[in-house]
RNA sequence: GCCGCAAUAGCUCAGCCGGUAGAGCAUCGCAUUCGUAAUGCGGGGGUCGGGGGUUCGAGUCCCUCUUGCGGCACCA
């Protein structure tokens, strides 16, 4: 057989016998190399390190630590993960496991559910597969053979996964010992390199690919790492990602609660609706600044009304609908774009009044699957920074790429740097022609193109049959503390509800034409805004979102009244501030106002009193500095000053 | 909505094989005036999520509903 020249990252080449395997290339550099080697790189594509090599190429070998050894860890480890079930419980069947963000899952059919203590069960079992260290070995079947053997085994959800396997692809089998699965690879090469760093963390239900009409599997889900610490690095992290969840965050700065007579409903505190309506003090400025104009829509409208739009056909498991007495049937507004056609219909419209810009803090009513509620992330009446767009074919580029730009400004006023960009496309259930589709998609393909560009936008991608109902849409996707991400703000592009509701124009040919509404949100929801900003800053607001502000407390009840005082004029500064005048120790003070996250702490003691000085303490940090109440009421002014209203 | 788990004082939680409810913090009262993450003592506080059942007897066992939690599906 003639040689093959492969060449290493260090630039050195060898010739080899084509068809020799990596390992054995390894083991005739050293047989070190072939002891650590558990993949290969071949050409820039990872794969089993027992495959052949059968022309020229670039070679590196991976060894277990490597950062692309992670994958084949978890990978495998979801291997050892459904044999072991399978061991502990015969007669259930395997489905798919693949390797997800931060670790791993299998989904099993299993007639009896997991049970919590099942879960150190099944990781002992796992430790003992991987310390028999089996090989991985790796064989190519008929598609024949393998839907023989899958029902054979009662497998029948392999059965279905061999059928939906392309006609020309390779129909691979990895072995683990007596065990065998149905996968693409690539594996390592053997069962022992997956280590002990791993663990199962939770179970759960899931669909059969992901259809909520067809079987309901059972989920494991877990994690790997290299080594120990990594795992362990990666638990403490999922520990403190736990302590700043908005929901516990809320009730210890007392912000907001829910209770059972209002599921998915928000009782917003003082302290949450002074954030809340910061938020939109905030958005409303800076609105008025890009040439918006704030109306109100009603809360309530006629069925009629929710017909037109389609709501009503497309929408209405998600509506709120009232009857009264006089036997008329409204809804509670899903969304405030009927509304705002009605306020744009209202008068006559000259192509002079394009781009019109109608924006509202609409608060809707959404009747979301009860498993779907999660604190303020997902609830069933919230608030929009809702705006519909009205403006002529022409100016939806221009516009949407306006919106991109004003949409990142006020995400990296809030610090999130992070941001991914999903155009959704058009859905099955939608209202309109395919050829106004097809129009607003393509105009939106080239928006994401030029907003790709944008070096603040992290990633675009297109979203297949995500669309809404009525238009094609851009989903802005921020990441939460917990790693987990949240659809935020959207732009739709909207040819359908205009013309449904009879909107126009008059253009300056005279004709009448329909306008193209464009839909946009920003912070999407003020409620789940609220919730990721919260887990974003772990409950340490900047001081100008911040409830209270400052807290200025005594040491001892001879600064009473200094402390009185200097609240006042604090107060008259623009700042919000309390007192705490209690019979209480500073040290329990200063607990109790970190714990609640007040970023600023004023203490006064007989020294301050006498000298019109405060000693500020900062949350987070346990040094204080005294300076005089003139000097923390100028800085503290000049921090509390929005983002917007900064001065460069 | 689906699968699993859970719900005990304002909060965090204990309560065994069924025998009539407990701790810490918080709250209230009294004492204490204190220098940067919990001062001491004392008092009050519970339809054990709702309803039904089994039982001489249910926080505990069973059924059911509600809500929450972890995912799935859905989504701002």
């Amino acid at each position: 057989m003639s040689d093959i020249v492969l060449t290493f990252p260090d630039g050195a080449t060898r010739a080899v016998p084509a068809g020799m395997t990596g390992l054995e290339v390894a083991r005739s550099i050293a047989p070190s190399l072939a002891k650590r080697t558990v993949a290969m790189i071949v050409d820039g594509v990872l794969q089993d390190a027992a495959d052949a090599l059968t022309r020229n190429a670039t070679i590196r070998f991976v060894s277990r630590t490597d950062p692309e050894a992670l994958e084949l860890i978890r990978h495998d480890c979801a291997h050892v993960l459904a044999e072991a079930v399978q061991d502990l419980w015969p007669g259930t069947q395997v489905t798919i496991g693949p390797v997800i963000e931060n670790g791993f899952y299998y989904d099993f059919a299993k007639a009896e559910p997991f049970h919590p203590d099942d879960l150190p069960k099944i990781e002992k079992r796992m430790r003992e597969i991987i310390a028999k260290n089996a090989p991985f070995t790796k064989e190519v079947w008929t598609r024949d053979k393998a839907k023989a053997h899958f029902a054979a085994a009662g497998e029948t959800f392999k059965v279905e996964l061999v059928d939906a396997i392309p006609a020309g692809e390779d129909l691979k089998i990895y072995r683990q010992g007596d065990w065998l699965d149905l996968c693409r690879g690539p594996h390592m090469t053997s069962t022992g390199q997956i280590g002990n760093a791993f663990k199962l963390q939770r179970f759960s239900g899931s669909y059969w690919r992901g259809n909520a009409e067809g079987p309901q599997l059972q989920r494991l889900y877990g994690t790997a790492f290299a080594t120990d610490k990594e795992l362990a690095d990666h638990l403490r992290m999922l520990e403190e990602a736990e302590k700043r969840d908005h929901r516990k965050l809320g009730r210890e700065m007392d912000l907001f609660h829910f209770q059972e007579d209002a599921p998915g409903t928000v009782f917003w505190h003082p302290n949450g609706w002074q954030m809340f309506q910061g938020l939109i003090a905030y958005m409303r400025r800076r609105q008025v600044a890009e040439g918006y104009v704030e109306v109100n829509s009603p809360q309530l409208m006629d069925r009629s009304l929710w017909e037109t739009s389609g709501h009503w056909e497309t929408y209405h498991a998600n509506m709120f609908v009232t009857e009264t007495e006089d036997e008329r049937v409204f809804a509670l507004k899903p969304m405030n774009c009927p509304g705002h056609v009605q306020i744009y219909k209202h008068g006559l419209k000259s192509y002079r009044d394009l781009p019109m810009k109608i924006a509202e803090f609409g608060c809707v009513h959404r009747y979301e699957p009860s498993g779907a509620l999660h604190g303020l992330m997902r609830v069933r009446a919230f608030t929009q920074d809702d705006a519909h767009i009205f403006c002529s074919e022409e100016q939806i580029a221009e516009q949407c790429l306006d919106i991109n730009r004003f949409m990142l400004s006020i995400y990296e006023d809030f610090g999130f740097h992070d941001v991914h960009i999903k155009l959704a496309t058009r859905p099955e259930k939608r209202v309109g022609d395919d050829s106004l589709w097809d129009k607003a998609e393509a105009a939106m393909r080239d928006v994401l193109d030029r907003m790709a560009s944008d070096n603040r936008v992290t990633k675009t991608s297109i979203a297949e049959g995500e669309g809404a109902f009525y238009g094609p849409k851009f989903e802005y996707h921020l990441r939460d503390a917990i790693g987990r991400t949240w659809q935020c703000g959207t732009t739709q592009v909207d040819f359908n509800l205009p013309a449904r509701f009879g909107a126009f124009y008059v253009d300056s040919d005279g004709e009448k034409k329909t306008p193209v509404m464009i839909h946009r949100a920003m912070f999407g929801s003020l409620e789940r805004f609220t919730g990721i900003f919260l887990e974003n800053t772990a409950g340490h607001l900047p001081l100008w979102i911040a409830p209270v502000q400052a807290v200025v407390a005594t040491i001892v009840s001879d600064a009473d009244d200094y402390a009185r005082e200097a609240a006042v004029l604090l107060r008259k500064a623009g700042l919000r501030v309390e007192t705490d005048l209690r019979n209480e120790k500073i040290n329990y003070k200063v607990r109790e106002h970190s714990l609640s996250k007040t970023p600023v702490l004023l203490v006064v003691g007989k020294r301050e009193a006498e000298e019109r000085k405060v000693s500020v303490r900062r949350l987070g940090s346990d040094r204080n500095t005294v300076m005089t109440l003139d000097e923390a009421i100028a800085a503290l002014r000049a921090e509390a000053v929005p983002p917007d209203l900064a001065s460069e």
